[in-house]
DNA sequence: CATCACGAAACAATAAAAGTTTCATGAGTT
DNA sequence: AACTCATGAAACTTTTATTGTTTCGTGATG
């Protein structure tokens, strides 16, 4: 089952950015991500809508921190991604009218319900500054001559 | 993101061959979930492994309930699956000696792992006769003329 | 006014899961 | 023994969600 790893990437790179000075371009962040601009729009677009992130246009552009790396939870960041579940565990849908099938559906949603609820509470503890430890000079703008 | 809904399926399946006197063949099973045979021997392959079915060949063949529900549980049938991961969110890897990304990575597979555990224990606890409930006349072997 | 960088939309490539086809084998039936 | 039924296994095709790409428009800077 595939999975969604763009959590862990925009984490990341909000983390770097608070180290910035200038705006990350699009281009710098695909870079560091190994994928391209259009991609990493595309992501923080929802980071945008919500207020953590501000995109500028034009020379000496591109995204910027809006807010303090201590008011964003993983979970704000996990809301603004739009992702529908968290879960690979779906429910069959053939015969809504069967007490087996709703009995099972019931039962497993239940479950997935409760454990969804953990997982959010949890990622609501946790401040992106509390991430930022140790970081030394792994800036994002840095020139990596030496790859990787 | 893609779900799977072969937990959900497979349980119905079994708890309605718990009403059967005869063996489900997979062409019948196929028909119940609006897929075919084949792929209803693979996923099935996985619960015979552990014991939980039987196949048998030939005339008056196919899958059998090999113990009784109450000695499911969905956890038993959930691992049966072989589904690595339940959920959807991933890990990134592009940068595995940045300080940042493995803070993040650490913080999302704590939360992971202990939403996992729950979720565990929570299937650990249902067995299957449990969802067994008011199946009156919907039987696997049935003819369902006016369909579904 | 030239360049940079985002925004948006359409399109192509990728990869995982599901679906399909084919053949072999074993188990009952006649 | 011959026939039919049903699983097992392997190779292949289709589907679909996501990612990646291309192109053009717009605004901002110098
Ligand atoms: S399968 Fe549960 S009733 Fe059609
Ligand atoms: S990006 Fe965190 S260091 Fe290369």
């Amino acid at each position: 089952m595939r999975k969604d790893s763009r959590l862990s990437r925009m984490l990341h790179v909000l983390i770097h950015m608070d180290q910035l000075d200038a705006p990350a371009t699009s281009e710098k962040i695909a870079t560091m991500l190994n994928t391209n601009p259009v991609v990493v729009r595309r992501t923080m677009a929802g980071l945008r809508d919500k207020g953590y992130v501000t995109s500028v246009k034009g020379h000496g552009g591109g995204w910027s921190l809006a807010v303090a790396l201590s008011d964003i939870t993983l979970l704000d960041i996990h809301n603004a991604l739009g992702e529908s579940s968290v879960f690979t565990i779906g429910l069959s849908d053939e015969h809504t009218s069967c007490p087996i099938e709703i009995a099972v559906n019931q039962a497993i949603s239940d479950v997935l319900i409760e454990a969804e609820a953990l997982l959010l509470e949890r990622f609501r503890d946790v401040t992106l500054d509390k991430l930022a430890v140790g970081f030394a000079d792994y800036p994002l703008n840095q020139q990596t001559s030496s790859g990787e």
